[in-house]
DNA sequence: ATTAATGCAAATGCTTTGCACGTGA
DNA sequence: TCACGTGCAAAGCATTTGCATTAAT
């Protein structure tokens, strides 16, 4: 989805709720639009400083939890408290491999893993509202470099 | 597996790494196999200290580290940086449900989600170490309960 | 006897909050 | 207008760390 869309669709988000459509707000969306990788808070914190914007750290993150819970952000907890956003609307929803050497992260989707975790859901009664599914390895680089060492 | 096996191991693996079997250490391995469910740091400071256990917050932290990096526990992030803690050994792998009414977390297995994860992994050349499947959503009594409103 | 492990308290890092001021509806 | 959003700096919270002390080998 353009950024542009995007933007458009938070707005309608926030009119929806009563909330007003502030330029921090804004620009914290146009932001996090112009990457198509993952990022911090404080990635984002920088962004808007250095992009000229406005918006206090404390806004950065007031927004950031906007933007998940209107299912404009995906939040993907690493460990150590770490926390990565990425913008998910107009994506397919997708998984995580995230390599512990270099920390890069790949993407994957995969249909029938969706069903059954649907199938295990609904066996139990259990309404899901979402999931997070991540492998955590090394990529096919990383192992090269470290299976040595971890082999030991 | 019995507290007494697990203890034993844990002294193995203390050994073989040429660390010491220490009081603190063996307190906080024997307060993890008294639950047969899921605690956080704080709360197993708790039981050091009402055992009458010696073991500081920072010991508390150190060991709950090393019974994850040995296969002793696992750590199971939700979000705000809360992460909670579980025994594993002697278990078998598990995934989780957890229900964003109550809090309550519900345990699944699927061989055939397993089977499915190696083979995405496997396909990227990524060497899986290990994954974190969780559900977020409802159990069936919250489901009953918040629906109304969250229909609103 | 050595040297690692511990306890304490201070430090850290990320995130949230209180409150006076600014601003969108 | 005027309530809501913002910025700032302070507060929170879980976790980590430095260092003197204690205890395992």
């Amino acid at each position: 989805m353009e950024a542009k869309e995007a933007l458009h669709k938070f707005e309608d988000f926030l009119k929806k709720k009563t909330l007003r459509v502030t330029e921090p707000r804004k620009e914290v969306l146009v932001q996090a639009w112009k990457t198509h990788s993952h990022f911090t808070a404080e990635e984002m914190y920088d962004w808007v400083k250095d992009g000229g914007g406005k918006a206090s750290r404390a806004t950065v993150y007031r927004t950031l939890g906007l933007l998940v819970e209107g299912g404009f952000l995906a939040a993907i907890e690493r460990g150590q408290g770490q926390v990565l956003y990425e913008h998910i609307l107009g994506h397919r929803h997708h998984d995580h491999m995230i390599c512990l050497g270099c920390s890069s992260i790949l993407e994957f989707r995969n249909q029938e893993i969706e069903a059954l975790q649907e199938q295990e859901a609904a066996q139990s009664g259990f309404h899901m509202v979402h999931h997070t599914l991540t492998l955590e390895g090394y990529c096919s680089s990383c192992w090269q470099k470290f299976r040595p060492e971890l082999d030991e």
